[in-house]
DNA sequence: ATTTATGCAAATCGTTTGCAAACCT
DNA sequence: AGGTTTGCAAACGATTTGCATAAAT
């Protein structure tokens, strides 16, 4: 799960961004790396107690910058951090939790993902917008809390 | 625009929920229906000084737990508000510009959305979650950060 | 040797809350 | 009167930052 690979992978994108990969940042990769949902900076240090919490802030930026890590905002207050789709080869959206706040990874369809992609591009042309990405998320309620 | 046909309706729906509609919250129903996009606290108290923050945040959340009143969760550090789609009959998702942090509304096509809620619904019961509603957002540049 | 990262503790800032006065009904 | 709402100022808490030390190159 957690390869030399992608610890190559993340190295090398942060060398693009002159950054250094250093044993926080991989340590915190190795967090990441280990799960199947995005997750907030206590769940994060509480899985590897050797992280600081102001470092781990730190490095969750640099991180993103280098585009190995994206933001997850979900409904709760806190922001939620995962391995960024670059790296993982998983186009996926999340289902969220209305009453527990929790995160999940999901797929869609593969034809309805192009279909988005396709109208959302015409969408946003319309208004003169320039389109990055689509955020999609599916808002309910998880199995513990139904 | 801000019609007294918008404040029954509000008014309505505060009272199923056992909550007054007061003249602050009135003004506040004022100020949000004056727009076409969501808008900070900091905005809806400087459009309308006669809002105090505090009460402005309680109000949000009673407006918000009666069902007039949606918040928006975009890219920055504030949230956003707008009157719910129920009062609004307009089904929209937003254009986030990753840039200055401002949000439209837009709509997209009807076969679109009926496709989403079609397959989304499948999506979500597959994973034994019970789907209340999606949230689709278009994060890019806006006319003016381009 | 010089630059960059780390981690503690303090600061920041959007949001929430305590409380006394004002408002409804 | 009896309960609710208001608005000021203080508290809260997730995130950010200053600074002295440690690590990386």
């Amino acid at each position: 799960m957690v390869s030399s690979e992608l610890h190559e992978r993340v190295g090398e994108l942060l060398r693009l961004d002159g950054q250094r990969y250093t044993s926080a940042r991989r340590q915190l990769v190795d967090v990441l790396g280990g799960t199947t949902f995005p997750l907030t900076i206590p769940e994060i240090t509480g899985r590897d107690q050797a992280l600081a919490q102001s470092s781990t802030y730190r490095n969750l930026v640099v991180l993103e910058r280098a585009g190995a890590v994206q933001k997850v905002v979900a409904t709760d207050e806190w922001y939620r951090y995962e391995l960024a789709e670059e790296l993982t080869d998983r186009h996926h959206h999340h289902l969220i939790c209305a009453a527990c706040g929790t995160v999940q990874d999901v797929e869609v369809p593969a034809a309805l993902e192009r279909r988005l992609d396709e109208q959302l591009a015409e969408v946003a042309t319309a208004a003169g917008f320039q389109l990055e990405h689509h955020r999609l998320d599916l808002v309910g309620r998880c199995t513990s809390c139904a």
